[in-house]
DNA sequence: CCCAATCTGTAACGTCCACTACAGAACGGG
DNA sequence: CCCGTTCTGTAGTGGACGTTACAGATTGGG
């Protein structure tokens, strides 16, 4: 069990993941080169290939690394927060101060990302089932149309995450989430 | 004036612009090769280059046609439209439509491609100018925040826009665009 | 202290990219 | 019908890309 022998890896493998992911976060997957990674982390093409695999790969475990560190904040809110307006006025509201923190790239990487399109749609059915869930305990009105709720929320969350890359400020991100959440329904009484 | 002689160009410039336009709005800007343009539309590169320019010249052009044509209802709508908000509602449920119309790219060019910060800057400006307009002349409440309004509609555009990309239903973008209205302050009586 | 095993840097591989040199074809004016 | 002019197709240019062959360096086990 364990490598019996051989050279030590000479460089710490999560902190060069995490430079790696900030470059694709910052510039996406096609506008980052291997060159360009091999730069920011001073390791070499042959190092990179055999810490973490080809491109894909070294995307793919980027990816893996954001939504378990950056992008966490999310799932946390749908799974701590007791009523779905709760959670989803938390999320919005974090997520305007994660898409403008300073020094780490603006925006979210999972909503920048073409190919990431499945992750979108786990995301958004994860805030739909919240809602569904409150439609069918009564916290909220019978006629509440849970799908259309938590697309609304995916584009305000898209929306807040494009603003974001273009420089808007956190300010101008909590006024789009507090507007956003002005159309959520009434609780029942 | 005019060209005085020569052999006459073997294409249609418009309708070849036309499928350069579609090729950079489905693709972007760095996924779209010009080897990718002379397969779509038949031409080679040195007639390409003759006609437009190099690249960024192609793109530019492109982003100029899509302005003129498939995006023009935006500004047609705030040109148009007597009140902010029948400018706004009348945008967002055109663009419910736009961005999912059938045999063309989904969502829209100007917000779909990173490097055209500055355009959207432009468009939400408008936006803004046409609620702050209200606002001076009383159609909508003195406390109305008009640039906060405007960064809440330009966000609910890009989700729209962001939403279809990733093949959201025509109807899907009118529920948004519906549930982002609501949250339209009440006009002045 | 040697050895198999693992990592490292150098330097290249083939492929694709944006772009163009060049020669010939099609044009209108004289 | 020739001529200058403009466009066209072929076939390349140099450079950047993702990826890897290879030889040397470094490790722990025996």
């Amino acid at each position: 069990m364990g490598a019996v022998v051989g050279r030590k890896r000479g460089f710490d493998r999560d902190e060069v993941l995490d430079q790696i992911t900030r470059a694709f976060w910052r510039d996406g997957y096609q506008a980052t080169s291997v060159a360009g990674l091999t730069e920011a982390t001073g390791v070499n093409p042959p190092s990179l290939y055999a810490a973490f695999g080809d491109k894909r790969a070294l995307f793919t475990g980027a990816v893996d690394r954001y939504q378990a560190t950056y992008g966490r904040f999310a799932s946390r809110a749908l799974d701590e927060e007791p009523t779905a307006r709760q959670a989803v006025e938390r999320m919005l509201t974090e997520a305007a101060v994660e898409y403008t923190t300073p020094g780490r790239p603006r925006g979210c990487l999972v909503l920048s990302a073409p190919e990431l399109h499945e992750l979108r749609d786990q995301a958004m059915r994860a805030v739909e089932a919240k809602i569904r869930h409150d439609v069918d305990t009564g916290a909220l009105p019978a006629g509440t149309d849970a799908h259309r709720l938590a697309v609304f929320v995916a584009a305000t969350a898209r929306g807040m995450s494009s603003l974001a890359r273009d420089g808007a400020t956190r300010a101008e991100l909590c006024d789009v989430a507090r507007t956003a959440l002005s159309a959520w329904p009434a609780p029942v009484p």
